[in-house]
DNA sequence: CATCGTAGAGAACGTTCGTTCTCAATGCAA
DNA sequence: TTGCATTGAGAACGAACGTTCTCTACGATG
């Protein structure tokens, strides 16, 4: 077996494991039996656990932003992409391995004691927040909108976890709609303004 | 000693320690000397860990639940008291000690493996969002705006604490009054058209 | 066939955890 | 003082963790 496709099995089992049950909760032991590794080769492969969780937050990341883009991807126009971000959320939370966005998790879990997770968790919801922020500005929204909208993806994922229903992202999407709106006319109503 | 206000020091040394570290970072012996008692009255008092945890849990509860209110109360109009919760949300990010909600905390962390943990949380959020339910519906909001601003204030929540910085505390506001002024113009439009 | 390097299975190590037990010290009653 | 119940300090226990080591089996090469 090519030792990518080992890696990549390994992450794989792993953010399975740690999404449903909890980072700490998932000794090394139970990885190396779903994922049908040695212990030896998974020690060849990454020095420590904490090396595969900070692979695991580098999956979920790409996993999400991919996620994410191609659902924005198909929407029409600019508001609309930007509600497609909740469609995005309604999707996920419907699914049965969904248990809250994995950063917040791992932030809780790990963050008061790993800098690098506390890090990574930063720098993933502020690479959402710029990613808003482009979609926003494509609108010809406000700056002020982004984070607005960026806090009700938040809010919306926690609330769907611990709620245990899926309600929350078509609540935020009707939410996101008002926002954009207003928004969206004040900006028109300034540009009118300055114009006439 | 009065077993009742060691019980209270107890609780309140492990809610500090378990927000400031994570619940599973801090063992019974760093809780011991930090309370500054025995291992042998603490277990008279609580017969296991996770029995501690429920305790810091219920504790959490009540103070949030009691400050929120206290701010909420001082506020005048109905629709300033649904954009207190925002400005309590603002007073408790500023603090050193706000580390993000102790409930989204312990049920990323335990929510898994611990129904007990989960269902708690769970019943937190419930309740925050009943409490919302009430100040929107005397503010003569529609019933949709409640679970929104619960919404917004969760993702202000794990925003701020991710982020490491307060201000989502005011972008939820004042999205909280985008959309708590678009409810009731529906709302009284509702009533207007029904009436005339 | 003999030999060598490699890999898998899991035993073993040191640590830490939650919990229990030991034991000496203390306070109090008679 | 004597005896007894209670307490505090922390040693001790079994389990589980992350990590390393051992040993056996196997396959390639001479």
């Amino acid at each position: 077996m090519d030792n990518s496709e080992l890696r990549q099995r390994i992450v794989a089992t792993a953010d399975e494991l740690y999404n449903s049950k909890g980072i700490q909760a998932v000794g090394m032991d139970e990885l190396r039996t779903a994922a049908g590794v040695s212990l030896k080769r998974l020690y060849a492969e990454f020095p420590s656990k904490s090396s595969i969780v900070m692979a695991v937050l580098e999956r979920r990341h790409q996993s999400w932003t991919e996620g994410l883009d191609a659902t924005v991807q198909q929407a029409g126009t600019p508001q609309e992409r930007l509600l497609a971000i909740f469609d995005y959320l309604a999707g996920w939370f419907c699914q049965d391995s969904f248990r809250g966005c994995g950063f917040i998790n791992s932030f809780a879990e790990l963050g008061a004691i790993s800098p690098d997770v506390a890090e990574y968790a930063r720098k993933h919801k502020e690479s959402f927040q710029e990613y808003v922020g482009q979609l926003a500005k494509a609108a010809g929204a406000p700056a002020y909108l982004a984070p607005q909208l960026a806090i009700l993806a938040e809010g919306a994922q926690t609330t769907a976890a611990i709620a245990g229903t899926p309600d929350a992202a078509g609540q935020a999407r009707q939410a996101a709609e008002v926002l954009i709106d207003a928004a969206l006319v004040t900006a028109q109503a300034g540009s009118a303004g300055s114009a006439g």
